[in-house]
DNA sequence: CTGAAAGCGCTTACAG
DNA sequence: CTGAAAGCGCTTACAG
């Protein structure tokens, strides 16, 4: 069954139906129209995407992004990411559009790949500076991306890591913590890490304090890894109190390495972590986060990437996502002795 | 670009370009090959996939459905599916594929979706007996079902449920318990619960026990409503001292929900999950869970789908992948006195 | 409001 | 080993 075969049926021209299928209800009468739509149904009849695309030069598409660590990794590494896909998702159907989904190393790779599916547009997750360019510079679909600091003119919907990076570190001295502890990636990392270092060395300084060299524990944010940094601050410097850990899922490996250990958080160490995502409720005690709104980012995303789609002009733009701590039991209160 | 201008560069025809792309290197010779290779690369070229795919009638494309449950929901609730595709994602990314993912109540709407865009291939998880036959009977392409009970001729990968159900049972009755609850969705459900919960009455039989009406605790399985249950389970009959929950999710807000009632997990009440997610260590007591081998399951349905795909002929088969018991802290051990 | 013609960028037989 | 021709199933101006 195609286009011809339905207007052979009812007795109209290709045109005509395809004029009916797109909704240009002001080009034909409304009998046409209920005519062409009851043989449409009788037949089951569904336009073929890939000659539509072909003609129109539009896909519907969404091509979706997500970084990966290695070959033999998957996304689901990372609840973060997971949360944003499945958000992207929602949105993305309800819009009427489909989404094509890849993990990759470098978003260079993925240029070609999209490129030769005529996504209508993309949106891409935790990229860095220096691929920035060699994206936007290659494509000339809308892009939105998420997570990314850049200088160049682009699209991108972020949180306020400074703020995070601050209202932890905050958020801890108000409970009487002072020997606070980092855990997370090089603390010499730009964008996203760099920020929040910031926050918390300025709510540090106003206290007069600062990151102790002694207590930043540099690890990648997966569970595995927070296990043995866990380990590592149990048998650390005994004036740490707290620690500040870059992801939750991160957090959870720690907290695993501290009980590992004979620790006990909070009452001997207390961890903070980051994301604020629903799996911080399976822990015991309840990880305190500094959570971000997943939704929206992911809302904000797909506004602004159908919003180029729609106008066909792009638009530079850097929404920042507000933060909080979302309060759970892992960080107690240090009585002033 | 496209390849009438890269012919036109070589100094070839369209179709000798098409050859080169395709790998027919049969039919082009050793020098023409590198000569249009050199002019691809120097131009960037990538082949566009929809006039490929409308004119080759294949389209690289893999459509993965995902059960969802309302239209706010997304797949993120459900750690179990979204493992499963991260992993699906792998493995159609590493044969040269493109996935297409979509959530849906009905798989009946996902049909046309996928037959509008020539997907070589789908895989579908958790749909339901009475949409096996609408979808296998409308679908041309390999399908490939994961978790799906029917009588049709389908290639299916599932789990072992049955054994699950007796080993969680077994297990729990091996540890001293005689008074087991059950919590999940309905008990009659046919398919997986159904297998699990005959298992678990085959294990209970085995020691002229039974599944108490009293103790048997539904609901849909995720977070939130386990924490229901935990409480409900917390105020229901003093002599229960173990609840198998048919998912790891459940479970997770069971031992919450028991937490907030002031049980004490183990001490008062174990309980043993389901799948065996990453996220069992997360938890404080670690989940006790039948675990299933999620990798396994997925790709066992990549291997299956890519063979049909490139044999051309469909397989009817149900693998069947063994499930075992992962230890957490979450049961303990009753004394006999 | 309707349709004939051209074209989107490829691949598929087929002929040489 | 190479290429001319036809066709995949649509949409896009354009003419009426």
């Amino acid at each position: 069954m195609n286009l011809k075969d339905i207007a052979k049926l009812a007795g109209v021209s290709s045109v005509t139906v395809s004029n009916v299928i797109n909704g240009n209800h002001n080009k034909v009468s409304k009998e046409t129209i209920d005519k062409v739509n009851k043989i449409i149904k009788e037949h089951n009849y569904v336009p073929n995407a890939t000659a539509r695309s072909l003609a129109s030069k539009k896909s519907r598409i969404i091509g979706v992004v997500l970084p990966y660590v290695g070959m033999d990794e998957d996304f689901s590494r990372s609840p973060y990411y997971t949360r944003i896909l499945a958000l992207l998702e929602n949105y993305i159907r309800q819009q009427g559009y489909y989404m094509m989904i890849r993990c990759t190393g470098g978003c260079g790779e993925v240029i070609p790949l999209f490129n030769t599916w005529n996504v209508d547009g993309m949106i891409i997750l935790g990229a860095d500076k220096r691929e920035v360019k060699e994206i936007i510079g290659s494509i000339r679909v809308p892009v939105v991306f998420i997570d990314t600091y850049a200088e160049s003119k682009i699209a991108n919907i972020g949180i306020d890591d400074y703020k995070g990076g601050y209202l932890a570190a905050r958020y801890l001295l108000s409970k009487g913590h002072k020997h606070i502890g980092y855990a997370g990636p090089g603390i010499d990392s730009p964008g996203v890490i760099g920020n929040r270092i910031k926050g918390i060395n300025d709510a540090l300084a106003e206290k007069d304090l600062h990151l102790d060299k002694d207590l930043i524990f540099e690890a990648p944010t997966n569970y595995e890894d927070g296990i043995e940094l866990g380990k590592k601050i149990a048998f650390a410097s005994k004036k740490i109190t707290a620690v500040v850990s870059m992801s939750d899922v991160l957090a959870f490996g720690i907290m695993e390495g501290l009980h590992l250990s004979g620790l006990v958080v909070p009452d001997d160490i207390s961890v903070i972590g980051f994301d604020g995502l629903p799996e911080c409720r399976y822990t015991t005690p309840h990880l305190t986060s500094v959570s971000q709104n997943l939704s929206r980012k992911a809302l904000l995303a797909g506004e602004y990437l159908f919003k180029m789609i729609k106008d066909k002009k792009k638009i530079a733009v850097n929404e920042i996502v507000d933060v909080e701590i979302s309060e759970g039991e892992s960080v107690r209160t240090i009585r002033p002795n």
